[in-house]
DNA sequence: TGTACATCAGTGAACGCGCGTTCACTGATGTAC
DNA sequence: TGTACATCAGTGAACGCGCGTTCACTGATGTAC
């Protein structure tokens, strides 16, 4: 073979890397696969020697973006003192820094408009997707009981997509800041 | 002339209506120049002599759903009693009927991300549209000072544009209702 | 050890399609004489 | 009052462009003999 065993992997991993970013940063309609091939440096017309088709490329590259932020927030999470993990997700959520790289968010904050109108191919992939990031993110919630935690995983995660999608609307970083500090103060004054 | 004076000026104003019900229905790049016309019950080529250009076209969309929005809401506020205005915009905005006409909702919980991404000519047309859906808005809003209802406004409506935007990804209503209902909870239980 | 063949990731031209935009044309009505 | 012309909203063919997808081809490497 011309190349080594792992390689085809390695590349085929490196695409839905692209494109998981690209998805994000410009939207679903943002990982035309011409331009995910260049960023990883190949041309167009070996796509289909890794994807059987663009919704293919869509849906890893949407269970990757789910993967990375579910990645960053649990790894907040497990360091935060014992109790205040929750509080450990909400700042990082809700912290500047995250919400300038939308390439690199959540992808419910970059694109939770479009995934709801997706075909249906795609938004059944979502709804397990997010499922599983919500029973991911329901063992670090505040709550006495199960559904308890599962309430306030969907109150919380509901102001912080809506916080950093309003936010980033704004040009300003000021007030940028004004919208997620007031969305911080709501929801760690709340639980 | 061939047609009545006030002609051309209904015709304009009923591509806008239909075109910012599909912007909102299937996003930005759902309401294609031909698609549009047809609802209408128009051809696409006579476009050009109500609209400069298709941007032209998604300003006057935008501003149309912002302000169909905005007198939703400000009518809910005004038929409440003293002090709970903020509590008839809640449970609007917050109904499973509100969730389920995307088309007549608000642009944000339809379109917020790629309002972020969309071009400078859009993106400022959104920002003095949003600043004047806030203005409106505030007003309703619970708090004592200016700055104290801004927060709220951030806050309130961080919330509900994001629960309503998690809410239509799922595809049940009993799901829907328990997105609906944790950030019902968490608003009027917090101001 | 040397030669012929098989394998297969990657290339780039080509396709059909939907899009925004342009343009010569239509045809009903208003206006000039 | 009747005729020729101007106006202008609307029509539909055509354009260039970006897209997803297909396909004959390339060329380096592994395998069979």
């Amino acid at each position: 073979m011309r190349y080594q065993p792992q390689h085809k992997t390695e590349v085929h991993r490196k695409i839905v890397q692209d494109a998981s970013r690209r998805v994000r940063g410009e939207g679903l309609s943002g990982a035309a696969v011409a331009a995910v091939m260049r960023d990883t440096g190949l041309t167009h017309g070996g796509f289909y020697k890794h994807f059987g088709s663009k919704d293919d490329l869509l849906r890893e590259s949407l269970h990757e973006a789910f993967r990375e932020i579910g990645d960053t927030l649990a790894g907040a999470a497990e360091q935060a003192q014992p109790g205040t993990a929750w509080k450990a997700i909400v700042k990082t959520y809700l912290s500047p820094e995250y919400c300038e790289h939308v390439e690199r968010g959540c992808p419910l904050t970059a694109l939770a408009p479009e995934l709801a109108r997706a075909p249906e191919t795609i938004r059944s992939q979502v709804l397990a997707e997010l499922v599983s990031y919500k029973d991911r993110m329901v063992a670090f919630m505040p709550g006495r009981r199960r559904a308890d935690k599962e309430r306030a995983f969907f109150a919380i995660f509901s102001t912080m997509v809506g916080a950093v999608e309003i936010a980033r609307i704004l040009p300003e970083p000021a007030m940028r800041e004004k919208v997620l500090g007031s969305a911080r103060d709501l929801l760690l004054h709340s639980f």
